[in-house]
DNA sequence: TTGAAAGCGCTAACAT
DNA sequence: ATGTTAGCGCTTTCAA
């Protein structure tokens, strides 16, 4: 006589010769029992092969323990490594984690948003720029993280780079190399992110005494093909420039790309530093200089807050994280340039 | 007087002066009820902005419309866009999907199995290359679709390419172009996925004539640093070859890189051609020639099979997709390769 | 077409 | 230390 159905609760009960209640506290806080119980429920939850459903208890306990990751893009690598911190950090806390793209699009936005209040997750960690206007009417907000990106205006507990210093560093260091024609290839503006990178690159500038020339920037949504069209628009316009600051690595490399296809080399005619320093930056030709966002970190950060805000009460404090600039093979001095082609350098 | 905790279907149910059942009806079946009930429960619910608890409704159907992707490796690009398929695929019928990163370690694949046991997810979609030791002792299997990788000698629904041919074409290409001396960068061995690949492979060169030499294969998990490391051994070994045939484009770029290091360029001196046509592909430089897997049709079929095998009672047939041969600038013929400029001192 | 009522499997007061 | 019991919010017979 086999079974078909799983065993519930009450049948490990009934086999063990205790209450249910005794079979839900073995499985859930084991030193509440005597030993001689415990083992008795144990003998019978193996011996039915009793798995719990957890679908009875989180509906009972009102909470899943599963929180949303919602990111601009899953094709980007960067939130990759950024979805493992935050899997890591949530597993260890017996937590599960859901991965969302948005895509730009705000329905599927709108549908995670609606994941929380119909209870299918406990909380949202956004890494995207816009602020959903479904979030507008709703009076009581659910537990919300902001990862990466922040929305003007809106206090929500945040995990961020500095980007206004980082962009800035990343844009003076061409300047140090003698670049003055700098394009900018920015994320989508005028969101936070993408205008917090453009405040750096023009304090960059100002600092060096360069006049800002908002026909060097051109935005796009951080993907390889905005960087190939980013400067495909800057060439049909005619513009010149000798290097190229984009606001991710992958804008970047699509740069590279579409300047390859010109007939310019990187670094010999243009000059390029990336951002995120995704797995793919230092394998590309030539190895990508890059400001380096702490990705781990800021997965971890994410979904320690997350916790806080659900476990406790208070609002978590707000986490700014340090980058750090990487210099590959990507950038000439704008003198070498003149001189001719230097071989680029790659990591270990 | 503010509301402060989500109204239950009973509160509508008493606004609106119907029964809890109704109110069920009206937002499942909104044709099963008569018109001006369907007003009255429709006003109460946008009065009390009534969201129904999901974990309730699943709780009582035993079902929560949740899938589970399990992939290998969710930092190898390859798997995105699959993902993307598999989620748009879900969403039109109302399912959700739960990604998973197995990264070769075992209980993170048993976490996600126990998932489904748990009912957190209805069923999984795997895209793992070694059967997990769990599965061996559950008698009843929870619902299971393969994606691209499957396992020897257990017959789950798959869908996925013809890794053998694919491979065999591949490796024909750069006969055909004159090598000879041909690497390959093969998966873990002895998993069914890679074996294909490698069956491929020798079979193109035994049709050539080529006698086949185990010391030019090195296996990898597909990663970038796994290409690198392959190549890096191949050197050590003091291996000479003129092509490298990857089971990945990802190993086909660290490959590139860990080649670039020598000093050798590729094609010049090396020709290369990886697995999956990944988006960096064809913004890499050189180009990578590649064997283009369709993941959207792979992710579709995946998702569809797994509705069919939660709704139906039936086995979804096996699906095998074709594969493309995409030639792009990472393969250059032998004989160019004499002609042309030779940076590499390692083979004479 | 609608309502009454019985649970789904579990947990958490409360009682013993 | 263990048992009793009352639901969590919803769907779904069954009856009217």
């Amino acid at each position: 006589m086999t079974r078909h159905s799983a065993p519930n609760i009450r049948e490990v009960a009934a086999m063990a010769g205790v209450s249910t209640a005794t079979v839900s506290r073995t499985l859930a806080e084991p030193n509440k029992v005597r030993e001689t119980t415990r083992e008795k429920v144990m003998k019978a939850v193996e011996a039915l092969n009793f798995v719990p459903n957890a679908q009875a208890r989180s509906f009972r306990q009102r909470s899943n323990r599963t929180v949303i990751l919602l990111v601009r893009d899953i094709a980007n690598p960067f939130y990759l490594e950024i979805y493992r911190a935050v899997e890591e950090e949530a597993s260890a806390a017996g937590y599960k984690v859901l991965m969302g793209d948005a895509r730009g699009d705000a329905t599927r936005v709108a549908n995670h948003i609606d994941m929380v209040r119909e209870r299918h997750a406990d909380g949202l960690i956004l890494m995207i720029g816009r602020y959903p206007e479904e979030l507008v009417e709703l009076k009581n907000l659910p537990p919300i993280v902001m990862a990466s990106e922040t929305f003007e205006g809106l206090d929500l507990p945040s995990v961020k780079v500095n980007n206004v210093a980082a962009a800035k560093g990343a844009v003076a260091h061409l300047i140090a190399q003698g670049h003055h024609a700098i394009v900018h290839l920015a994320g989508p503006l005028p969101e936070q992110l993408a205008s917090d990178r453009l405040a750096g690159y023009r304090t960059a500038l100002a600092e060096a005494g360069i006049s800002f020339d908002p026909s060097l920037v051109e935005a796009g949504d951080y993907s390889i093909e905005a960087g190939r069209q980013g400067i495909e628009a800057l060439f049909a316009r005619g513009k010149t420039f000798s290097a190229v600051f984009a606001s991710s690595d992958q804008m970047a490399i699509g740069a590279i790309a579409a300047l390859r296809s010109r007939g310019l080399s990187v670094p010999q005619d243009i000059s390029v530093i990336g951002f995120d320093d995704i797995l793919f930056a230092n394998a590309f030709e030539p190895p990508l200089s890059t400001v380096r966002q702490p990705r781990r970190e800021l997965g971890r950060h994410a979904m320690r807050m997350m916790i806080e805000l659900l476990s406790g009460n208070t609002r978590p404090a707000d986490v700014l994280l340090p980058t750090e600039l990487i210099l590959r093979g990507s950038v000439a001095s704008a003198s070498a340039r003149k001189a001719g082609s230097i071989a680029g350098k790659r990591d270990a």
